[in-house]
This record gives C-alpha cells, structure tokens and sequence, in this order.
DNA sequence: ATAATATATCGTCATTTGTCGATATGTCAA
DNA sequence: TTGACATATCGACAAATGACGATATATTAT
C-alpha cells in the first residue's frame, strides 16, 4: 500500500465539510439526483455542483448521466480504498480486523 | 453509529494535509518526539505544534508529556473510530468486512 | 428552431487554513 | 535563581476554500 501524501487529501477532503458529510448521509439511502440533493441542502446549486465534484475527484461518490440528470451514488469502492489507507497507517494492512 | 456532521470533519480534517499525512507516516514508525518531527519536516515549529493540535484533536493521535519533550504516537483507538465511521456510511457497519 | 430545464463553470467575496517570526510557558541543569 | 531548552500561543499574512449570482452548456419537449 503506497501511502502518497497528495493523494490521501484528495481522499479524505471529501469528509471535511460539513454539507459534504451531509451529502454522503443523503446517498447512504441509495443514488440521487442531483436536483434531490439540491433540495435536501441549504445551498445554492453552483454550490452544491462544487462539492459533488469534490467527491467524486475523492473516489466516494461515482456520478451517471442520464439525460439531463446527474445521479449519484456511494462507491464502495472508494470507500474501500479509504479504510485501507487508514488501516495501512495504523499498522494493520487491512488483511485482519 | 451515529454519524454527526460536526464531528466527522474534524476526525478527517487530520488527513487533509500533506504535512500531516507525513507526520502520521513518520508516526507509523512507533512513538516520536516533536523534536523528531521537527528535523524530519520541512516547517517551523510554531508550525509542527499546530499540525500536531489538529492530529491530536482528530483523536488519530495522542500526546504524552515527559518533561519537556512531548512524544506522538498513532492511536489504534482513533482509527477504528475513523474506520467505523466509513463502514456507517458505506452501509457495512464495522460488523464485517 | 426555440424554449425550458438540469447541471457546470466563472468571477467575486468573506472565511478558514497553513505558514512564519516573536513571545510566553514550563521544565531541567548549573 | 538563572539560564538554556522544548513546546505552545499569538499576531500577521498569503493562499485555499465555501458561498453566491450570473452565465454557459447540454438535453429534452414543443
């Protein structure tokens, strides 16, 4: 596990935010339009395209086009990788526990 | 698991830097002294206590003051919060995986 | 083709963050 | 008690970030 120390913080802005965090409760219900979001959230909707392309640079959200919609949903993939950066810090390499 | 939007970021915030992503990799090597620290890293040191504050305040690392030296160390307790936190939101709750 | 709608991008602004040097605090040694 | 040293705190400043409204782009319906 190659612990690269520009890459990480790509990853984990994601969840330094608090409208972000909020945006991966919402999708923890399953994929979303992005106009569901918009009304779920007390911003405006430049705002709320400036996070969602925050993370999915971070690799915790994936988007799909449809037409003029943008769905989104978590990546268990992303997340994946983002428990094995930390088990790798913390000493356990994601291989127990 | 309750996922508070305050909260999460400043656990994440920890790895949001480069700097501090380095200083946890430098922490992965066992216990460290800020001095330590300080060598190996390329700013002041008002600079390292204040990177060290935010690390600290994420609870990935902890603190142990022995004289006047303070020695880092990674938090194995930390990041099982940080990883449970990821598995509540990807929806595989810490229970397996 | 035109209009309507969803989303992205741009320019601006206020706030936060990372950095520094200077200073304060706390601890040990002489 | 004084001086030296390790760390924390303070004040300042530049850069990054989150917010907005305005505009651009893309897609669908008329």
């Amino acid at each position: 596990m190659r612990l690269d120390e520009k890459k990480i913080p790509t990853v984990f802005k994601a969840l330094c935010d608090e409208n972000r965090v909020k945006i991966l409760k919402l999708l923890m219900g399953g994929e979303k339009c992005a106009c569901k979001l918009l009304d779920a959230l007390n911003v405006g909707q430049s705002t709320l395209s400036h996070h969602m392309k925050i993370l999915c640079d971070s690799g915790l959200v994936v988007g799909r086009k449809d037409g003029k919609w943008m769905h989104y949903s978590l990546s268990p993939e992303g997340f994946r990788k983002a428990v094995s950066y930390l088990n790798a810090i913390s000493g356990q390499d994601g291989k127990d526990v």
